[in-house]
DNA sequence: GAACCTCCATACGCTGGCGTATGGTCGACC
DNA sequence: GGTCGACCATACGCCAGCGTATGGAGGTTC
């Protein structure tokens, strides 16, 4: 018989820990409690271990905050961007886009934790690299809307803030939104009014 | 000579704090550093007084955000929309609502320190009622630009996202924005497009 | 099979903030 | 000018979470 790699005789066997999961794990906490809630304890309980563990993988509770933003900064944005690509005709790569990004939005809270905390150093970088990021790429999205560039890149800005504004609203006072058969109606108008020239 | 109401003779004569004091060092706090800057301690030492004299006038910590939240909630809202209405053209009275409420939002990061909070009891109900409260009040102009009923709602939504994430933007990632020179263009052109028909 | 290295468990001290208890001060009033 | 009540100071116990120290448990290597 072949060797086993990992040891599964017993079912619970050891987990043995990496950086990367004590990252998402941060992450994770920060979608749920915002970044106060990101304290090693807890999160040790919850990996069914103890700070013996983290602090051997990182050297304190910041560590692990920068570790876990970058790679949030990382991952969510490239993938949407990249998901949206496929679709050929610009209008629709747009509604697509704002459908993703506001449904992404919707079912968790991480960005809005993190706007919470824009306070914080590390925070701010990666949320000025990320927003940076995208505002370029709505504002290419109008450019090839036809939008002139200076239009283009203001009007790419509106945009976004509407995404965030609404992402807001979302998490703070969802009853304000358009309820769900209406809202993609809503949506298209939205995004009607702010193609329109 | 007539009698003086408050001790003047001393210049440091014991101020004699009451329940409103404690409520609006908490609502600085809360836009300084989010809900989890109101804490007693602290916030006894800015007012150069001690713990004793905040249990005096509060069962605990939470009644004082609560205190807090309900002053926050009376005030910022009705005192902007009674100044705007001065403003006899509607479009005009858009226009400087926007204006002075992104100058405001701009100004302090409170309510998007309340934004950021809002899994919080009390920070939810302040916000639910202050944004309803607003959201119908742009509608309202809105419908006075002409919009029928429906579309003035959504109108009035959509510019409030916009508000939303603009303040957002101008807290988490001001670099994003325009500048000050280009700032009132910008304005004017985003309003212009979300009063298009 | 012994030394070794990686990873984790446990115990400890420390800090900051909450809430309580109890006594002190100062003006108002009689 | 003594009493009373409103308001505040101080001291205390408690808890959660950070960071450190130190001692294993297991796999790896020679």
């Amino acid at each position: 018989m072949a060797m086993v790699q990992r040891q599964q005789r017993k079912p619970a066997a050891k987990p043995r820990l990496t950086a990367q999961d004590w990252a998402d794990a941060a992450l994770t906490a920060i979608g749920e409690g915002g970044l106060a809630a990101v304290a090693v304890e807890p999160l040790a309980v919850r990996l069914g271990t103890t700070k013996g563990s983290f602090y051997w993988h990182f050297a304190n509770r910041d560590a692990l905050i920068e570790a876990a933003l970058n790679r949030w900064a990382e991952l969510h944005t490239e993938e949407m961007i990249s998901e949206v690509e496929a679709e050929p005709d610009p209008r629709r790569r747009v509604r697509l886009l704002f459908g993703e990004a506001i449904a992404s939005a919707t079912s968790g809270s991480l960005e809005v934790s993190l706007l919470a905390t824009a306070a914080h150093p590390h925070v701010a970088d990666a949320l000025r690299r990320v927003t940076e990021r995208r505002v370029a790429y709505v504002a290419e999205l109008f450019a090839g809307l036809g939008f002139p560039e200076p239009e283009a890149r203001r009007r790419g800005l509106l945009a976004y803030t509407v995404y965030l504004g609404h992402a807001q609203l979302g998490h703070a006072v969802p009853s304000a939104l358009p309820v769900a058969d209406e809202f993609d109606a809503y949506l298209d108008e939205a995004l009607d009014v702010l193609m329109m020239r």
